[in-house]
DNA sequence: GCCACTTCGTAAATCGTTTTACCACGGGTG
DNA sequence: CACCCGTGGTAAAACGATTTACGAAGTGGC
């Protein structure tokens, strides 16, 4: 009883369907869809009438309808604290190529390093069905999270948090990174030797403090230690630099242990009158072209962005491919490059 | 006769679904949506109900689902050259925080300055049903590309191909940009300028050497007009200036009108001894932080970058509404800040 | 008491794909 | 010739939301 025919739907003005397609070359939407997809055989003049329908419409897969039937989106949720930290967009930058060639795209949300818009950002994105997350996180202790842990998709928690117990985690070796720094000032004969950092409320934050710490005590230094809190501004270390500097025994090195941190240095140095490097040593971190350009040249620990990037990529497209296996923990060395900003001590 | 029940559906392991929902609260898929979206009025008891069950389960809606049918996704395609170009991370930092804040998400995609990689870049983000897109471009011509305004979804062409006769631009005002710079450097005495900048193949670029000769006509200078085509990288900008100053006669001041540009003169500078800003003027493009700790400070012309991602964000979501209007062209002035890497010239 | 109108709810259609269940057709085999 | 199997095709059932069309109450006016 075909009389009561399908509705109309007299293909509006937007983007051709598959039915569009199907109808054109005389088949059902079912043989479109395998030879778009390439799942079943289908007889070359069915293909070629197929394909030259969808040619001539210019016909475009829906993805919101695939991904729907399928289950997955080819989508991946990416959530930084800040994307104009330089380390940051460079991290983004890489994994935006990595999805490119994997053909994936990517959401990319800003936390600006505050518990509560990340969790939003995150809620949003799940919300949108990525197939996995890469997360620069805001905190370090992600399972306390109200209904998290169970919900989430498949997550790698990337540069902070690292170690933790319930996710894959891929960072940079931060105790070493702090350990080599100081090693180096102490080598140079430096004995005042202030780290600054940004806060001590990060896990990888704190890391940098111990190898810090530990190289200091290795060398029978361990009551010289200056821990110099700045904040999360240039400004904020700027100023505890300047504090710093006033106070009785002044530091004969710095060891600035973020990026806030080198630029905070860098400013009090130079307001203070203090001649780098010639005055003052410092031991920098750093990923910026500018880098190269400033003098003196840098001796800095720099962070291997493209490791920590390729990293993280491949660890969560494997936790997508199996999600019960056990969470993985990576640690990516860093860069230490001596050049001309730390001098040996004058005595 | 519904003795043929539905079929099971017996609630997989994965998310909540509408029906779950509506079945925990004994109601209709209808009302629940209703509940949830708000868009017809529903008794308080249900309401309470709906709501209460879809707390319990955990219920987070279906985005694909939703656009599928709605028709739009609430998502936004950025196509950017560069994303560690601090430029442009800038940019998509401000739209980031735009679109969180309007409920909108955003795809990101670079397209290394590359044409073709742009055009799959952004069919990928057709597929994907964005609702707008923000587009860096990587040409002018945008045009020119087979198949493309056709079908291509309401776009915003940012900061380059300014003036396009299909789109909405939104972009600095480089040629001011170029007048200023220049006419800086001839008010303090500076006859030989070089304007140094990457590529001769972008509007925005050339803009800028119009301005630069614009300055140089109006101050009877025509004729002096020195352009370096340095390249689109650091290294690439500083082998031509070292190649601009093997010629006979030095120029006494630069102009670099780009990042690349700028980083590059300043290498250049340093690899062949000279003095800044006692033997050498320079005027830099520069959107960095590092530019606050650099000695000496250096007088440049700055975007806006907050501007021009404001507005082209509004300019979008408007474009989205009236899609028939006629396209708009916004110009945003730059920042001239003059500092202390341009010096009077010395007779 | 009857009619019109509002309010609230439901079933089913729809969005555009993919995938399942089934069927028709030939060709080979025993 | 009967059977089986592989191939290529189709109709219809998903996927999970929104929205339409319609019906059942309740309310108020006359």
């Amino acid at each position: 009883m075909p009389r009561k025919r399908r509705g109309p739907t007299p293909s509006r003005s937007s983007s051709p369907t598959i039915r569009d397609v199907a109808r054109r070359a005389g088949v059902s939407t079912g043989t479109v869809s395998n030879v778009l997809i390439g799942e079943r055989g289908v007889r070359l003049a069915s293909r070629l009438s197929v394909m030259k329908a969808a040619e001539a419409l210019g016909y475009k897969s829906n993805h919101m309808a695939s991904s729907l039937r399928r289950g997955h989106t080819r989508t991946i949720g990416v959530v930084v604290p800040d994307l104009s930290n330089e380390f940051f967009s460079g991290l983004v930058t890489h994994w935006e190529s990595q999805a490119a060639t994997a053909g994936y795209e990517i959401l990319v949300a800003s936390s600006g390093d505050n518990p509560e818009t990340e969790t939003r950002r995150i809620q949003s994105l799940i919300a949108r069905r990525v197939d996995g997350l890469l997360i620069a996180a805001a905190r370090d202790d992600f399972g306390a999270i109200p209904g998290f842990p169970g919900v989430l998709p498949p997550a790698v928690l990337v540069d902070r948090a690292a170690g933790h117990k319930r996710f894959d985690t891929v960072s940079s070796d931060n105790v070493a990174a702090g350990y080599e720094g100081t090693a180096h000032l102490i080598k140079l004969g430096h004995r005042d030797i202030a780290l600054l950092t940004s806060a001590d409320s990060h896990l990888h934050l704190r890391d940098r403090v111990q190898g810090y710490r530990d190289a200091l005590k290795e060398h029978g230094l361990a009551d010289r230690a200056r821990l110099v809190i700045g904040g999360r501004s240039v400004e904020a270390c700027r100023v505890a630099v300047e504090q710093e500097f006033s106070r009785p025994r002044r530091p004969t090195a710095i060891f600035a242990s973020t990026f806030f941190a080198t630029l905070g240095a860098i400013k009090a140095i130079h307001s203070l009158g203090i001649a780098l490097p010639r005055d003052i040593s410092l031991v920098a971190f750093e990923h910026s072209e500018w880098a190269t350009v400033f003098q003196p040249y840098l001796t800095a620990v720099a962070q291997r962005r493209e490791e920590l990037a390729s990293n993280s990529w491949s660890v969560l497209l494997d936790r997508i491919g199996s999600p019960k296996a056990k969470p993985r923990r990576v640690k990516i060395p860093v860069n230490f490059s001596i050049r001309d900003s730390a001098r040996p001590l004058q005595s």
